[in-house]
DNA sequence: TTTCTAACA
DNA sequence: TGTTAGCA
């Protein structure tokens, strides 16, 4: 993430309602690096939308049959120096922004609806996303 | 209350 | 992968 920007991340259990994917899941495809969540000072897990949508990914590959293996072929490898792999310190806290799964649902709505102003990562998220609305 | 790690009737 | 125990 760059200078002043405001960061989203999600605890697991709203990873499971987005993904629905289990957190043993979760945690297995993190323990074989396919993707590197945050962490908080208690060691809590923090997913920002680019995890989602790796997992998102990662379970469209699971369905067809792709093992761990595979998978790891096909997706780019994270860095464990970015961002995203960085534990989140006092500093960084400032910046960062636990989202409540009311305050998700109301992000969510007004990027499937408006368009938005960043018309980025969502693009595969989109269509899995609906279901978040429907719990 | 939720998440974390480790381990298996 | 599911599930549970025992912590934080």
């Amino acid at each position: 993430m760059k200078y002043a920007e405001i960061w989203h991340f999600f605890r697991i259990g709203i990873v499971m309602k987005l993904t629905d994917l289990t957190a043993r899941q979760i945690r297995y495809y993190e323990q074989h690096e396919l993707i590197i969540p945050a962490r908080t000072g208690g060691n809590q897990r923090l997913y920002s939308f680019n995890d989602v949508e790796r997992l998102l990914e990662i379970k469209d590959l699971i369905e067809k049959g792709v093992n761990i293996a595979g998978i790891k072929q096909v997706l780019l490898p994270v860095d464990k120096d970015s961002e995203d792999a960085t534990i989140l310190n006092e500093q960084t806290e400032v910046k960062r922004r636990e989202l409540t799964d009311s305050q998700l649902h109301k992000m969510l709505k007004q990027q499937l609806l408006g368009g938005g102003k960043r018309p980025n990562q969502v693009s595969l998220i989109q269509g899995e996303l609906s279901r978040f609305f429907r719990k």
